[in-house]
DNA sequence: TTGCTTGCAAATGATTTGCACTGCT
DNA sequence: AGCAGTGCAAATCATTTGCAAGCAA
């Protein structure tokens, strides 16, 4: 486990207890399993990879921890939802998603467009009134693997 | 909605057409009340617009028109999906989201940003051995209803 | 203890599907 | 006529929830 595992699971315990609610070891196995990955994961794969959760509590975590704000939950198709650590605990970053193979990958862009991004965004909404709060892009296409 | 509703009906016929599928009263209806909003609807939203379709058959159509190209399906949250025309019947857009009511607007960025977003996509793309088709970029916030 | 957390099984709700009927072509 | 499209009701499947038992403060 990294040093930033443990900053992590600091910060998980904080926001936790700032709620009134426990740091199980449940929850601390959903909290690592969502740190090893490099992208969003399934619930099928959250639990693969921390089998001793059962299906129910698994969902159950996701929640509270999403509750907290240190989960951040996904949905790019119609099966399985997608989980994520909150941005705070990672990076802001966008996400490459297969079409074939359904794969989630993070990627990041050069802070300078990011910046030239909010600039647009913020000119965009308020012609509409709306008042947004943070933004998600997706690339959709074909990752490494599935490449003909 | 660039294109006035009767080149979008020939077209949708056209691709109908092409792949031995029929443009029945249904199937307008569903694309009638798709052509209306300026943000794509739920299949609830749908049905308020084309009553006489039966849900078991807007969903039938939905999916028919998605699979010849002139309907996209997207689910943002994990209640009902939202489905809007294709781009090459509309124009190129992004979504305003609100995170209060969850209605969803179209937008669009100005050319220029468009064409610099795909240069900076194409790098980070490539870099992941990624051939990206194409993007969804999402604004979350406050709509002018929803507003404080 | 006291009550939050868990696991199991049953419930929920959006979407899909089987089947018989309707209506294009 | 013949087959695709429709409506109804039943089936599916991810996710949620009720309940009894386990565990932490």
């Amino acid at each position: 486990m990294s040093p930033a595992h443990a900053e992590i699971h600091r910060t998980v315990r904080d926001r936790l207890d700032q709620n009134d609610q426990r740091y199980t070891t449940g929850r601390r196995a959903v909290v690592d399993a969502l740190a090893e990955t490099d992208g969003p994961i399934t619930l099928p794969e959250l639990i693969d990879l921390a089998p001793a959760l059962a299906q129910s509590s698994a969902y159950r975590n996701l929640a509270v921890l999403e509750e907290v704000g240190v989960v951040r939950r996904l949905v790019h198709s119609s099966d399985h939802a997608r989980y994520e650590l909150a941005e705070h605990l990672t990076e802001h970053h966008h996400h490459l998603i297969c079409e074939q193979c359904g794969s989630v990958r993070d990627v990041t862009l050069t802070p300078e467009l990011e910046r030239r991004l909010d600039a647009a965004f913020a000119t965009v909404s308020s012609a509409e009134g709306f008042t947004p709060t943070h933004h998600t892009i997706d690339l959709y296409g074909r990752c490494a693997d599935c490449r003909p």
